[in-house]
DNA sequence: ATAGGGTTAG
């Protein structure tokens, strides 16, 4: 291109030939995206030489402008116009729609006269709702197209577009069908892309019969493309006919790259990791060029099926061909990887990747704020959560399920609201980790609340919603309406009935838990991991210790699942409450690793039950090894040293701790303050006052009964009735103690409370009821929150 | 000047 000096020259000749110039110069800027500076750089050069574009020229220009995403520009060129014609204001409206601006694309199309409105314009408007996923409007368009402008023909591409928008929006075939004898009418029927989108719309539709007629116009073309087919089988995969969808694929004799990897993600997509991965490793075979929407699409399956290995050849494949990848077409590629790395549990791998982008998403942020939430990193993702440029609702729902999974129900509760606040409307996940954070509080009556919400916003058959409202109802005491929950439910899956079985177990109906399992196991539903850590609670609560052998055994023998170290805890746990204390050391010397943490609490709760102090002892001193830092193993140690008189001991373990780093002082718990009252005692079933503790109970019981007070819980009532005393000392002890404890405390004085111990749920209605009993002021402090209990009634706060 | 397929986050 001659520079801007050198145009004097040309000015002095025709016209006509500039403008041939610049005509020539914008074609050969045509592409699917130009680089804007050499667009305005062409463009500065006709305003140096004084050449004003018009026409043609000036819509070519304009549509450079748009192509080259810069719509600014483009409208400030559009705007100058007097009175832009038909084109121009085609150009705009396209640009506005892939800008996604549905609403500006729209004003550009209203203030275009009526006589001059031609069909493309009303294509580009069409295809501009159903590129925005506003088929409704896309649809109501072409029918107004029909009604006003009667003069103006559907064309091919007016079908091809109002189909695109038609698919989001047809459920029943009835409108498909309508327009199937439009598409007749106007003589488009024979045009591929057409027919493509046709059998798109057919195959979206719920009932079987449309997709046997779509397979029907598949069959009949002559001239199928790759659209044809690729359409075809991902309407198979949408369906979840994945067999069809294969077999179709099978007979294609030239099979290119997009089917391969629509299907590959339509394997991913419902849970078939091994199919994907052998479609993968026949694509391979066959000398396919692997693009990044296969490498996407594998890479997420290896992060579902914890294939860490995997993943990682996929990435240096990724890194081998492609060593410098532009960071906008490796963007979701980047986002798989985060997602890999951080499901098999390398958060920091993840977040080297997350660092290393020059580009992010919503889906990446999302990604590594998932992250850090599945693997308990809630600082972290709180603080991902607060930088992040924008949020949607997943973003939203997966903060809000975090705090719940991970005892910050309240935090989690006061998102929910925020999200609310700030007009996101929650979806059935939202609900369930609300719900979730209310069952972590207690919180039955705003549980409750949530429920009712949930059926009005139309959610009550969405299994996780209705998982999480069956677990709060157990976890509230409200084992019949968890039961309801369970039967009511339209498809309940194998968390259903895990959660069902829990609830059984964990209320005392150790029987009715097991019988749910073999009726389970009845009706197909494998059990997985966590049914048999449930089934082994169950027992160990119900004390079947036969039955609880014999299912630990099964698990690996007949199902498949290696025990974890979980699992062997749950067989220490269900042998120690029942006093076979050698037996359960038995095993823990046996195991095929390393007994950690739960397993020496399990041994010594049994201890506990039992007064086996001698191998208490043992069990706690291997604990405090492990997990020095865990306030409350200190003081049992202590504890249990001074029960057998080994002060020197006792005094030595407080010391140790403290030596260790620990700065939490002996003195900061109750225990200390209240002095008649150990959290030892109420496990000791041989100790003095533990009828006393019992007698507690059920007087409790009965003035409860006598005031009428309506619990939120029925945590007293219910368990001291049932036979399952020991277990329900070992769970509720500590809270119980507490508030045993409270009432021996001068009047108004201020408690603190055991770190491990919240005051939620079941303690918080305990001190409430209390606070009325004994008409007592109780003001109890919980890290920085107070409550302040008065006549059965509880005002709760900030401390500072 | 206008159309259509395969990718990622719970």
């Amino acid at each position: 291109m001659p520079h801007a000096h050198s145009c004097p020259q040309l000015i002095q000749t025709d016209v006509r030939k500039i403008a041939n110039f610049y005509a020539a110069r914008l074609q050969q800027l045509c592409c699917p995206r130009p680089s804007f500076s050499l667009v305005r750089t062409v463009h500065a050069h006709m305003i140096a030489s004084g050449f004003r574009p018009r026409g043609h020229i000036l819509n070519r220009l304009i549509d450079l402008y748009c192509k080259s995403t810069n719509v600014t520009y483009a409208r400030h060129l559009f705007d100058a116009i007097p009175q832009p014609d038909i084109v121009a204001r085609t150009t705009l409206i396209t640009a506005y729609s892939n800008s996604a601006n549905i609403n500006l694309a729209r004003r550009v199309f209203d203030e275009t006269p009526f006589f001059i409105r031609d069909t493309v314009s009303y294509n580009a408007m069409i295809s501009a709702y159903s590129r925005n996923g506003d088929g409704c409007a896309a649809v109501e368009l072409f029918c107004e197209m029909g009604r006003e402008r009667l003069h103006l023909c559907p064309d091919d591409f007016t079908f091809t577009s109002v189909l695109s928008g038609l698919a989001l929006v047809a459920d029943d075939d009835r409108q498909c069908r309508q327009m199937h004898c439009a598409v007749v009418k106007f003589g488009t029927e024979s045009n591929v892309s057409v027919l493509n989108a046709l059998i798109s719309v057919y195959m979206r539709c719920f009932s079987g019969s449309s997709a046997v007629l779509a397979r029907q116009l598949f069959d009949g073309m002559l001239d199928k493309d790759e659209l044809s087919w690729t359409t075809m089988i991902t309407g198979y995969v949408r369906r979840g006919d994945l067999d069809a969808a294969q077999q179709l694929f099978d007979g294609m004799k030239e099979k290119f790259d997009v089917v391969w990897n629509a299907m590959i993600s339509g394997y991913v997509h419902h849970g078939f990791t091994g199919e994907a991965l052998e479609m993968f490793r026949r694509m391979y075979l066959e000398g396919v060029v692997l693009d990044e929407f296969t490498c996407t699409s594998v890479l997420s399956a290896c992060a579902n099926a914890g294939l860490l290995q995997h993943g990682k050849q996929v990435h240096a494949y990724i890194i081998r061909m492609d060593p410098t990848p532009e960071p906008e077409t490796s963007l979701p590629v980047k986002n798989a990887l985060i997602t890999l790395y951080s499901k098999c549990g390398k958060i920091y791998e993840a977040r080297w990747i997350f660092d290393g982008m020059c580009l992010r998403d919503l889906v990446s942020w999302n990604a590594i704020l998932s992250g850090y939430v599945t693997l308990g990193h809630i600082g972290d993702a709180q603080r991902i959560f607060n930088v992040m440029p924008e949020r949607n609702l997943l973003t939203w729902t997966v903060m809000i399920s975090g705090f719940a999974h991970n005892g910050l129900g309240e935090e989690g509760l006061k998102l929910f609201n925020r999200m609310r606040e700030e007009g996101v409307s929650p979806c059935d996940y939202a609900f369930a980790g609300a719900i979730t954070a209310s069952a972590g509080l207690g919180a039955l009556e705003h549980g409750r609340q949530l429920h009712g919400q949930l059926i009005r916003y139309g959610f009550d058959s969405s299994v996780s919603a209705g998982n999480a409202l069956l677990t709060m109802y157990a976890r509230c005491g409200v084992v019949e309406a968890a039961r309801c929950m369970f039967l009511t439910m339209p498809c309940a899956d194998s968390v259903s009935w895990n959660a069902m079985i829990a609830a059984l177990g964990q209320h005392g109906h150790g029987t009715g838990a097991l019988d749910l399992f073999e009726r389970m196991l009845q009706v197909e539903i494998s059990p997985d991991r966590i049914t048999f850590l449930t089934v082994l609670s169950a027992c160990s609560h119900a004390g079947l210790v036969k039955e609880g052998c014999e299912y630990f055994k099964l698990m690996n023998g007949r199902y498949g699942i290696i025990p974890s170290e979980d699992h062997y805890a749950r067989l220490i746990d269900l042998l120690g409450r029942a006093g076979k204390l050698s037996e359960a050391k038995g095993i823990i010397e046996k195991m095929p690793f390393k007994p950690g943490a739960p397993v020496w609490e399990a041994l010594l709760a049994g201890c506990r039950i039992h007064g086996n102090m001698e191998l208490g002892i043992q069990a706690a001193e291997e604990l405090f090894e492990l997990v020095p830092e865990h306030d409350g193993t200190y003081i049992l140690l202590s504890n249990m040293y001074a029960t057998v008189g080994r002060w020197n001991d006792a005094a030595k373990a407080r010391k140790a701790m403290k030596d260790r780093g620990v700065k939490k002082e002996p003195g900061c718990s109750w225990i200390e303050v209240s002095r008649s009252v150990h959290v030892f005692m109420v496990d000791d079933t041989k100790h003095p006052e533990v009828p006393e503790v019992y007698g507690f109970l059920e007087r409790l019981g009965v003035e409860m009964r006598k005031l009428g007070y309506v619990p939120d819980t029925k945590f007293v009532l219910h368990d001291v009735e049932s036979e399952q005393k020991e277990y329900v000392l070992s769970t509720h002890s500590e809270k119980l103690a507490v508030g045993y404890g409270l009432l021996k405390l001068p009047a108004g004085a201020t408690v603190r409370v055991l770190k491990n111990l919240r005051i939620c749920g079941d303690c918080h209605t305990a001190i409430k009821f209390m606070s009325k009993v004994v008409d007592r002021e109780i003001i109890v402090r919980d890290g920085k929150r107070f409550h302040h209990f008065k006549n059965g009634e509880c005002s709760c706060g900030n401390y500072w």
